[in-house]
DNA sequence: GGCCGTTTATAGCATTTGGGCATAACAAAG
DNA sequence: CTTTGTTATGCCCAAATGCTATAAACGGCC
């Protein structure tokens, strides 16, 4: 089966002689000839009648010819959709991030993104830092986002770009005085019951790290891959969430602190990171720096609350939050 | 583009590594990695990323590998359908015949080739008998049905079987007394308002001729391409009808008696015709045998009434018509 | 770091495919 | 019968394709 024979079989049927096919193809007519009968062989069945000087369809030709039509119309299709991709701003773009970086930034970002890229398809997969690594690597993603320095990357393979940092936050029900001031050394956690994400996180990673420098043994009441399901719980008074200055928290009523060692607040990079041995499109490296762009404007986005919480807590901040997500728009 | 370009796109991108895909499509190597690279240089743009030894589809091949894979099974579906033609007994068969062919034959026939064939797709096309020949040496029809003697055919390139005969029959009103017995002599027409078939059709060329040798020179009220309107204005008192015996008349109320020249009834052979240079598949002179077959059972369809007619007229033929058409279902 | 197995890409050679030219075979029209 | 137009065939050459051998790159392992 060739895409040629088909071409020639279609145009031979249509004009109803060779020669006519022969020079409407820009081609001699015995190649014709001989493809249709090659064709025939192959198939093995007539394709037409050779009556007189003319070649008059067949029942079985007249029936093959509506397949051969729509096979060529795929061949055309596959090569038109190939020369849109070539004008680039056209693709595929598969991209990871937490469940927090998800619904917090990438949900608004990729209204932004899709103005300017309106025909690339951008694919989310959700997972921990770990399992955005390991996509990463196998070249699932193109796009790994929100992993923090402590999740390894090879140099050498990876490219990155800063996308801003978060701030370690604890959160706890507003009953529950945590510390007079919006801050609280990570030692003072001792004890305490902790709501934490689950460990594949580089977010925990981050935590677990700075808990070993402190000399903390934390005590773990839940874990989740869930952040919210760690606020529902803090809300309800289980324990500490400590949890990402980029998770979305307004929907809870909560005492946010932001968590500190040695008087330092305890912040951890965030990035977009990709593989350097493949060749990024325009469209995906635009993708990072508008997503840069795009965070530093909206970060934080939870931010610790007053020491005393009044009811109208955050008001200042709803109001810093809105003209960005407008302008996504 | 070809066929075999996409082939080994998709499996490569399905298996991952060149060398599976080599394995699988049963060829070496080297000839795939060049086949890749010729596609991806015919199309302009890169398919894969080469990093490390693995081929990672770039955001453009994932997107093309959607239009291969419809492209691969359009041409699978299309072996596949030529293959199911080789089996036999399945096409297209283009035939065309006469309104009162179509009318009282075909449409009761066409169910029962359908039991026998039941993937032959019949395409039908009306026209007199003139139309009819002219679609058979173009060529746009293998079939032309109720081709009288009269119309001319070259016994050369034709061939045709005889599918039985008509007679020429003169239907009026009741009320109107033609002749007193069930037949009538062609000159007695003289002066009799007569409604004719369209000079086209091969029915009327035989009463014109059978006019000419009794020296009739006939009163022509009317002509129509449809034999029904013939019939309804009979009805009406018009004039007399001459129609072929295997016209449908049990919907209207009409004597009917039989034309002669010299006491001889006239009758005319029908054929079913087909051009001889072109080879008829099965399924096609299966389709002439069936309809000889057909017509001798369900023939004449209409017979003189009695010379002096009753209510109930023609009752014993409705009963003769019926089981033919049972059998057919 | 060095070796080994694996994989891709390249080079050289052989085979096949396919087109072009000339021409035969054939049909239709004058 | 000749002329014209069309299809099919033989021959030649060029392009495409495949195979073997081999180089180059990579990853894992010691």
């Amino acid at each position: 089966m060739n895409l040629r024979h088909a071409r020639t079989f279609v145009t031979v049927a249509e004009l109803g002689t060779v020669s006519k096919a022969a020079h409407r193809l820009r081609t001699a007519q015995p190649a014709l000839s001989r493809q249709i009968i090659d064709f025939e062989q192959e198939l093995g069945l007539r394709l037409f009648d050779r009556v007189g000087r003319r070649l008059l369809l067949t029942g079985e030709g007249e029936q093959l010819l509506a397949g051969c039509r729509v096979l060529l119309n795929c061949a055309s299709a596959v090569t038109e959709q190939a020369q849109q991709l070539r004008q680039g701003d056209t693709g595929v773009l598969k991209v990871a991030g937490s469940p927090q970086h998800i619904e917090s930034v990438l949900s608004q970002f990729l209204h932004r993104y899709a103005e300017r890229y309106p025909n690339v398809e951008v694919r989310i997969a959700e997972g921990t830092g770990s399992e955005i690594l390991k996509l990463l690597e196998s070249g699932e993603i193109h796009l790994g986002q929100n992993l923090l320095h402590s999740v390894k990357l090879d140099k050498r393979h990876f490219g990155s770009l800063p996308l801003g940092s978060v701030e370690v936050l604890a959160a706890c029900r507003p009953s529950l005085t945590l510390s007079d001031r919006d801050t609280i050394e990570v030692a003072r956690l001792s004890g305490v019951p902790l709501l934490l994400m689950d460990s594949g996180f580089g977010f925990r990673r981050a935590f677990d790290a700075a808990s070993r420098m402190a000399g903390l043994i934390p005590t773990i009441k839940f874990e989740s891959r869930n952040p919210h399901t760690l606020l529902a719980l803090a809300e309800a008074g289980h324990g500490v969430a400590i949890v990402p200055s980029q998770l979305q928290c307004r929907r809870y009523s909560l005492r946010i602190v932001g968590l500190t060692y040695r008087g330092r607040p305890l912040r951890e990079p965030l990035t977009v990171s990709w593989d350097k041995r493949r060749s990024l499109p325009r469209f995906a490296t635009d993708y990072c720096a508008m997503l840069a762009g795009y965070m530093c404007e909206i970060f934080p986005i939870t931010r610790p609350t007053a020491p005393k919480p009044t009811i109208s807590r955050r008001a200042p901040k709803q109001a810093r939050r809105k003209p960005p997500a407008v302008s996504a728009r």
